[in-house]
DNA sequence: CAAATATGTGACAATAATGTTACCGGGGAG
DNA sequence: CTCCCCGGTAACATTATTGTCACATATTTG
């Protein structure tokens, strides 16, 4: 599984940016370096990203200030941060929880552990998001469960692929309404991606075969997703 | 028999912390360090330590007040509390163990005294746990019994390692719902783990083995744990 | 009706996810 | 101390899925 999350790298060495960006890179994330708290703070604000390693000895005792600003600040407050230390003080390791900070590795670590520092802080603040229960969404005798991450028709298993599973779920929470092959491939597939927007067409074609599949309804669930000409598709209940 | 056993060590003087860490260090314990009961709630709600020594003094009166806290929360109210006293007044002794204080030691204190009632409240902890009964998991002919610490098909025995046994535990207590492996590492391994996730695909192989191996049932154990792509696992008992 | 445009459909190769095996190192038992 | 078990990891094998193409079919336009 590809790491697709921007860390944030904070220091004032030149040495140790590359050596921890080419570690991170190599791990499959994306990194964005700063070599100061200002242009850290920009880059922050600017880019959004998923995790922020910050040196504490930035000149001036401006990296333990940059924390402080980042916990306080709404928009930034619940980007994780590990802090990077020359030495290993129990001190230091305390101050940083008490400001917030989610984790702490002395130099010198191991690249390896850097890495799992990273996962395991990113896996703990995305575990907190993920306990919400979403409900199952169903539409006449189909069922599309999330949490078992199953759709059935009338109680009998429909199999499809985690592209059209996605797929499914998001008609069925957006029912009653067009949309484009752009807008679709942003919703479902997610921004950032260069695909054909022909795809679509074939993955809905997936999807209707899948729902067709299932034997024993009155109902042809593969025609509620309509095609509208020239302007996409939708998933609609009422007949075209 | 190995401790690996994690104790929170709470007290403002560092001193303290260094003489009471060291000592567990060499007795085989982790130990995590805070020096006031803000870090300690942190360090608690991150780490989950196996036992908390509390300095009673803590500034502020915050020491009796965290203990407080620590019994009232759902989540922390299991974790065995030491008290750490400067002296040994009766009065406050018993309003320690009033509010759910394990054990109590006062200050100075041997290191040998002070791992022994460690070990004594850990002792006592876990045999309350074995005691209260947990009930026997099952699903057909199998058989999850979590007193005894055995797995049976059919009353025959299945071998399996220990990490096997705590992941069908899991499995049991969770069906029908899909875990991805981040879910699985925090809630199987635990939140502090740097391991690599494709290690769940071994273990998971390994469980699915250890099911196999026993013969003569009409049901292939094995199967109920299912794969489901891009998602993760789910144990089941309905066809894919 | 023919041309032009849009969507349906089946096949295919590349890729990503998972299954499987083997190895290494640590730690307890004897 | 050595042996053995077990957990974690890497390396390789296998499988499922994905995106794209080429062509078929359908709809619109003029």
């Amino acid at each position: 599984m590809a790491e697709d999350s921007t860390i944030l790298i904070v220091d004032d060495e030149a040495a140790i940016r590359d050596v921890v960006g080419i570690t991170l890179d190599l791990a499959g994330f994306d990194t964005i370096k700063a070599a100061n708290a200002r242009d850290a703070h920009v880059s922050i604000i600017d880019q959004k990203p998923d995790l922020v390693l910050l040196d504490w000895m930035l000149p001036g005792g401006s990296g333990i200030e940059l924390a402080r600003r980042l916990r306080r600040d709404e928009v930034t407050s619940n980007i994780p941060i590990i802090m990077l230390s020359a030495k290993a003080s129990e001190d230091n390791k305390v101050q940083g929880l008490n400001e917030g900070v989610d984790d702490y590795v002395t130099k010198p670590f191991s690249p390896r552990e850097l890495v799992a520092r990273i996962k395991t802080v990113l896996r703990r603040v995305n575990a907190k998001q993920r306990d919400s229960h979403e409900s199952v969404l169903q539409v006449f005798d189909l069922e599309l469960d999330p949490t078992s991450h199953r759709v059935t028709i009338k109680d009998k298993l429909v199999d499809m692929g985690p592209t059209e599973f996605r797929l499914l779920k998001f008609f069925l929470q957006n029912q009653e309404k067009v949309f484009n092959r752009d807008q679709i491939l942003n919703l479902v597939w997610g921004a950032n991606v260069y695909l054909e927007e022909r795809t679509i067409d074939v993955h809905i074609r997936r999807l209707r075969k899948a729902l067709s599949k299932v034997s024993g309804t009155s109902i042809n669930y593969a025609k509620l997703i309509q095609t509208v000409r020239t302007a996409g598709y939708r998933f609609s209940i009422r007949s075209t």
